[in-house]
RNA sequence: GGGCCGUUAGCUCAACCAGGCAGAGCAACUGACUCUUAAUCAGUAGGUUGAAGGUUCGAUUCCUUCACGGCUCACCA
């Protein structure tokens, strides 16, 4: 009779049951099981803001409309007595406590409430009072019966604990664990933090295809699947970079883009397949610009959030608040490399044999056929990127490891481009965007030349089309909001901060 | 892929080291109770101990394999 999942046992069966005969004693002392609406006054965080601060005497003084509210929520505790019974109402993640008495109530409704199970959404109108213990609570004058809960609630005093199930079962996480809800509004506080940021300062916000027929702007495998209609495979993108900088190309001189890119790579601590990344791109700037726009929008996320107050994240106190660090890639690197003993000139440092030597000296592995700057930059992850606890800007990235940033002109081995570390992990990639259409063809032929694999970097003759017909100096930076998640939030696993993090299917759980 | 840890009632966990009838709290069910808040009190029910195999008179416990999960390392612009 009941659609029996196949985790159902014995025990759930029963469960169940007694709940939907519950649900049909309740209907037979008249009330519709499912009903379709109800109107509230005020949700239960508004009820505490307006009435929180009035005592016991000022709620008895006060006419009995004048604290007469209408709630709806989740019954999550039950204590009955006789005649009378509290419950607790979580309504939008706040709670409220209701009273219930035999004597006020009429009696049907009385007697529906004798059959109500924790999980249940239930309608109340009452008047607010104080108990002897001083909490705020609604003496119910109505009972409405609004909707049944057949699956028990969590565990009342433990909460969700197990980190699978809350991730596969997130709704039972978010209405067990407040400390969960709070991970989630942080989460949406920085997007809007970020928006306001970005509007405030004239930037557009845009959004480019998550379905590409080439997958660009970044390194790393796709996703493929097909279109019917069209008989073409397409790619999830990796990136919205080629589409955002087309639009400047378009005359849309500051634009930002807030959504997923999706790349099919290992998963871990600090990688979902899925992830979302503001990527922002502003005409007439540079590298240096950009690096002030990003600790600029981080400064007002940092404080929309955390108050002002330093991000505690694995045992580190980060202060956003603070000017940002900036160091130079090849210096910082020199200096982890020298600490370990490994002496090398700076231009030592650009060079493959010494920095293949390095590699060995420390026991990793040098990848095949790497250039100077891919080896660079394999010692700085392996030595220098974990080691980054305050926000620092790193600067002057080799451009083998950078096709789509401008050469630094100084320096035309380097390019205009910084990382920003924070809690040793990437938060965000920026730089003075290339816009010599002939110089980007040239860089993304090397790019292919040196990948076996040549379908995953896929000359886009279109972007350089988009080129040709002139990007004016752009600077533009990509921050990776998940990781901004984790700092705010002191959450050492990206799964942490994203709500259906991806897992491994499961076939009985 | 490697290492470590884990999987016992619906949930959170004991019992395992040193093999001997599988337990507690919460949730559920019955009853009492008109200011409780982990309500309380009395009672009831609830188990293929992740799966398969092995050792043993006897396995939740020891061994092997497998599945699933966590942490971690590696891989991964």
């Amino acid at each position: 009779m009941t659609p029996a999942g196949p985790r159902s046992s014995r025990a759930m069966d029963r469960e169940e049951q007694g709940r939907r005969r519950k649900l049909k004693e309740i209907e037979e002392l008249g009330f519709r099981p499912w009903p379709n609406r109800f109107a509230t006054t005020h949700a239960v965080a508004s009820v505490l803001s307006q009435f929180d601060g009035a005592s016991a005497e000022a709620l008895e003084s006060m006419p009995e409309t004048d604290r007469t509210v209408r709630v709806g929520g989740r019954v999550t505790a039950l204590r009955s007595f006789g005649r009378a019974a509290f419950l607790q109402l979580l309504d939008g993640g706040t709670a409220i406590q209701v009273h219930i008495r035999k004597d006020i109530l009429p009696r049907p409704q009385f007697l529906a409430t004798r059959r109500l199970d924790l999980g249940d959404w239930i309608g109340i109108e009452g008047s607010l009072f104080r108990t002897r213990t001083d909490e705020l609570t609604i003496k119910a004058t109505s009972f409405t019966f609004l909707a049944k809960a057949f699956l028990p609630l969590p565990e009342k005093w433990h909460g969700l604990s197990d980190r699978d199930t809350r991730y596969r079962k997130r709704y039972l996480d978010l209405l067990s664990n407040p400390a969960t809800r709070e991970v989630f509004r942080r989460r949406a506080a920085i997007v809007t933090s970020m928006r306001r940021s970005l509007d405030d300062a004239g930037f557009l916000e845009v959004e480019t295809p998550m379905l590409q027929p080439l997958a660009t702007g970044a390194a790393a495998r796709p996703f493929s699947t097909h279109h019917r209609a069209l008989g073409i495979e397409l790619f999830l993108r990796v990136a919205p970079e080629l589409y955002l900088k087309r639009l400047v190309v378009g005359g849309f001189p500051r634009v930002y883009e807030i959504n997923r890119n999706f790349r099919n790579e290992g998963l871990s601590t600090r990688h979902n397949p899925e992830f979302t990344m503001l990527e922002c791109y502003r005409a007439f700037s540079d590298c240096g610009d950009m690096m002030e726009l990003t600790e600029a929008i981080l400064r007002a996320a940092a404080a929309t959030v955390l108050g002002g107050e330093a991000a505690d994240f694995d045992g580190a106190r980060i202060a956003f608040h603070e000017p940002f660090v900036r160091r130079s890639l090849i210096e910082i690197t020199g200096e982890a490399l020298a600490s370990r003993g490994i002496l090398l000139e700076p231009a030592a440092l650009r060079r493959r044999a010494p920095l293949v030597e390095a590699h060995r000296a420390l026991d990793l592995v040098p990848p095949p056929a790497a250039t100077a700057g891919k080896l660079l930059l394999g010692l700085f992850e392996a030595l220098v990127e974990r080691t980054l606890i305050q926000p620092t800007f790193v600067t002057g990235y080799p451009v083998e490891v950078s096709p789509l940033s401008k050469a630094d002109p100084d320096d035309p081995a380097l390019t205009e481009r910084f990382e920003l570390f924070a809690g040793g992990l990437e938060i965000a990639n920026g730089f003075s965007e290339l816009n010599d259409p002939d110089e980007q063809a040239a860089r993304f032929g090397e790019q292919m030349a040196r990948r076996q694999a040549g379908d995953e970097h896929a000359m886009d003759w279109d972007y350089i089309e988009a080129l040709r017909h002139g990007l004016p100096p752009t600077g533009g930076v990509g921050v990776g909001i998940d990781r901004v998640a984790m700092l705010f939030t002191g959450s050492k696993a990206i799964r942490d901060v994203i709500l259906f993090p991806h897992l491994r299917p499961r076939e009985s759980r």
